[in-house]
DNA sequence: GTCTTTGCAAACAGTTTGCAGCTGG
DNA sequence: CCAGCTGCAAACTGTTTGCAAAGAC
């Protein structure tokens, strides 16, 4: 993310606070940078802890809990759960939303599912179930169009 | 779950116990017993606990940890995690496979999607993509039917 | 100056582990 | 009989909370 960006993040960080009648605090404005800083798309808390002390920063573990919580709160990042028992956060760009792959089990590619695929499951499911989802977390594993292909 | 197939379960899993050089014991059946007895189709290590003491079986905690854990090496329970944080366990039946649920960001409430839509979704990634899912992972995130009703 | 936020340490929930005694084969 | 299993309590990990002191506005 380059500095423009990084400024930007800063000043949503802080129109939202102000909006919400929190407070701007350096503690806050550390965590969304290591957010917007890092090449990484989703971090744990002790991820972000760890980084926060490469940078030298003293702010306590109790702190990047309430922060992340906070910052969620603020629609600025997602929590989100990839690997069971550990929660993580992501920046939560607003045009990026949800996660949908294809992982093939032999060649190991992975796929995103196209958008307009996604809208018409979602569709289908409030529909069939009267469930309105918002947000998702969908895999599929099996074999990609290639690897079929090539197996004859 | 009828008799007959409560029994069949059983006998499963002597069998699988017997194969591994594992020991048949009352612990390992009850407990076996709860998920093939249990209308909920998923379960925590703490409702399986719960569960055996309505039934005045005094089985520590920790007997439930590691034998949920044994059953599912041996496929016979399959890991999930629906909520964050709480892992549950339900029965590996051969013919239901992969995770697919819709979790109500209102009241909490999950559910199962039905295997049909499930099956269709798989049909519909299959024909718009050329990929063949045989496994997935599957969360809508979003209102339930009831919370929306209750919300108008 | 006031009300929020932080840091610390203590509390908590869920899970794992070491070990003595019990038990299935 | 004895290796594997269980129960218990203690240890551990990830997260939350109460409170006094520090900080934003």
């Amino acid at each position: 993310m380059g500095g423009a960006e990084k400024k930007m993040v800063n000043d949503i960080l802080r129109k939202e606070l102000k909006d919400r009648n929190f407070r701007i605090t350096a503690q806050r404005e550390l965590i969304m940078r290591i957010f917007a800083e890092s090449p990484e798309d989703h971090l744990s808390v002790e991820e972000v802890y760890r980084k926060l002390l490469d940078k030298r920063s003293r702010i306590s573990k109790a702190t990047v809990y309430r922060t992340v919580e906070l910052l969620s709160d603020l629609g600025l990042l997602r929590k989100i759960e990839i690997d069971e028992g550990i929660v993580r956060f992501e920046l939560a760009d607003s045009n990026k939303h949800g996660k949908h792959h294809l992982i093939c089990t032999d060649c190991g590619e992975t796929m995103t599912i196209p958008d307009r695929l996604v809208e018409k499951i979602e569709a289908m499911v409030k529909q069939e179930t009267g469930f309105e989802p918002e947000d998702h977390n969908i895999k599929f594993y099996g074999k990609c169009a290639n690897c079929i292909k090539n197996q004859k």
